[in-house]
DNA sequence: TTCTTTTGTAACAATGTTGTAACCTGTTCC
DNA sequence: GGAACAGGTTACAACATTGTTACAAAAGAA
């Protein structure tokens, strides 16, 4: 990290901190981390089915990621009237300018859980 | 593919996934991400009450996340024998194989953090 | 002797989170 | 009319997690 970065850190005020947290709080919910790097897979937009069965959850805990995601601006959600229903997930520009960081984060995961089989 | 080979291939998987899913709810305990990442910042070894004031935690949550990450692999506990007690935390290996993923990760959220403010 | 310090642990009440089961919508098929 | 489907929502009981408070150990300082 830059020493701007870290400057910037330090001096940061307590409202930005609070937005830090917020955030972090997020994406340390459970399932979080997986609906993310599952979205970002395939890239394209994905049904609430389809994200439930790939990071295998309640329909209810799958639905309470999705709206927190989306207030957050991180997905966008577009339903259409078929019947049944489609309703289709999709990564925001914001959320995918994260996904490098979770690939590799996923990378560690997946070679460090391979060790240990 | 077999049926058998299919089955086998199956079940690797889930034991693999187990795994898996065991380290990401690890990194998604509250504060996790922030213990490893402040105790990445200062490449030196930490102490318990430095570690605590910087995430700022309770010491039964700083203890119960440093008692999961050493038993993980991820941190050492070095106790000496001074008075009053020093004891100092660092990151294994393994967990600074992790820190590239968690720099460019909080990069992201302090960006997404200020753009807020 | 009592106070202070660091680094915890134990018990516990308050709070937060989860999955389950039930229910709902809207349309097409039988 | 009733079933079936996707995509949820709601209520609720079970379970998990949190911070608080109290406590401890060890030894030098006051």
């Amino acid at each position: 990290m830059s020493q701007e970065q870290s400057q910037r850190m330090q001096s940061m005020c307590e409202s930005a901190k609070a937005h830090v947290d917020d955030l972090l709080v997020l994406l340390s919910k459970s399932k979080m981390l997986s609906i993310l790097y599952t979205m970002n897979c395939d890239k394209e937009p994905m049904r609430f089915s389809e994200i439930k069965k790939r990071v295998n959850s309640s329909s209810t805990t799958v639905a309470r990621r999705l709206g927190e995601l989306e207030d957050h601006g991180l997905v966008t959600r577009t339903a259409y009237a078929t019947v049944p229903a489609t309703v289709m997930y999709e990564l925001t520009e914001d959320a995918v300018s994260l996904q490098p960081s979770l690939e590799s984060m996923f990378e560690w995961v997946l070679n460090r859980a391979d060790g240990s089989v």
